[in-house]
DNA sequence: ACCTTCAAGACCATTTTTATCTTTTTTAGT
DNA sequence: ACTAAAAAAGATAAAAATGGTCTTGAAGGT
């Protein structure tokens, strides 16, 4: 139940990578693929996305790639994950775009509202700067 | 990220309105399907199950049904949960079956590991009888 | 010009989800 | 015994999500 997918897991990966350079190395695509064992194609994809919402930077042509567009220190893992897999949600009645009729009367609703918080605070309380550090290759 | 399924959901509702009937009371797939809307083929394969883990007991014939096999006060909301959704956990690399070869060195394991273990903590603590007793109609 | 590298979008196989349908077995009541 | 009711079991299947690949285009460096 509740598992991250391949996507979430590649992007975690992928920016601890680029986390782990000096602050503002470009890297090359296919070096953070192989070395973070993720296809590249599909990284491509992630990264095309981290992109878009700032997390990183990309550099076309010779010389291109990608680096951490702001340090480490200051992207969450909950950032992280909830760019690639949407809003952290244990059930559908606790997600953002819920429709729960029953909110107000169901405790379930409220038990699932927990673990949502618990979780979303612990991956707030994590940055990637702490998991590219302790992090062994 | 993380979602219940509708297959969950349906246990989850489904039980509860067994609970919510007289301890001992044997009731139609048929009712509790309605009254929980669920679809009704749906819900027998997901009380097959909970017939056999003993969650419930199963009647046939003409006034059969199904009614709870044990007090709603000793079923916790994770066991109902992870019968039907498998273990509670937030990536693979904590799952019981799995095989993370790093999880002597990886930080984010530690971090999923705290996630699975408050979810889990917090489903535990909560009983269908609670639930039952709670929740409106 | 030409090579390198990312961007964008189409495409696709597999798996999971969300069921349904049919047949069989069990049981109660007559 | 017979019959109707009800769950059990298994086959089937549409739809969606997952986990990618491929092609073409655009941008940048030499």
């Amino acid at each position: 139940m509740m598992e991250l997918t391949r996507k979430g897991e590649y992007a975690v990966r992928g920016i601890i990578h680029l986390a782990r350079q000096p602050y503002g190395t470009v890297v090359l695509l296919g070096e953070i693929a192989e070395a973070a064992e993720i296809p590249q194609t599909f990284l491509a994809k992630i990264f095309q996305n981290f992109a878009k919402l700032g997390f990183i930077n990309s550099y076309r042509g010779t010389g291109g790639g990608f680096s951490l567009a702001r340090p480490a220190a200051e992207i969450t893992l909950r950032q992280v994950v909830e760019a690639v897999e949407g809003p952290i949600a244990p059930n559908r009645c606790v997600a953002p775009a819920g429709e729960c009729v029953r909110s107000a009367t169901c405790t379930v609703h409220t038990v699932w509202r927990q673990v949502q918080l618990q979780a979303q605070e612990t991956l707030d309380g994590v940055t990637i700067e702490e998991l590219a550090r302790e992090e062994s290759p």
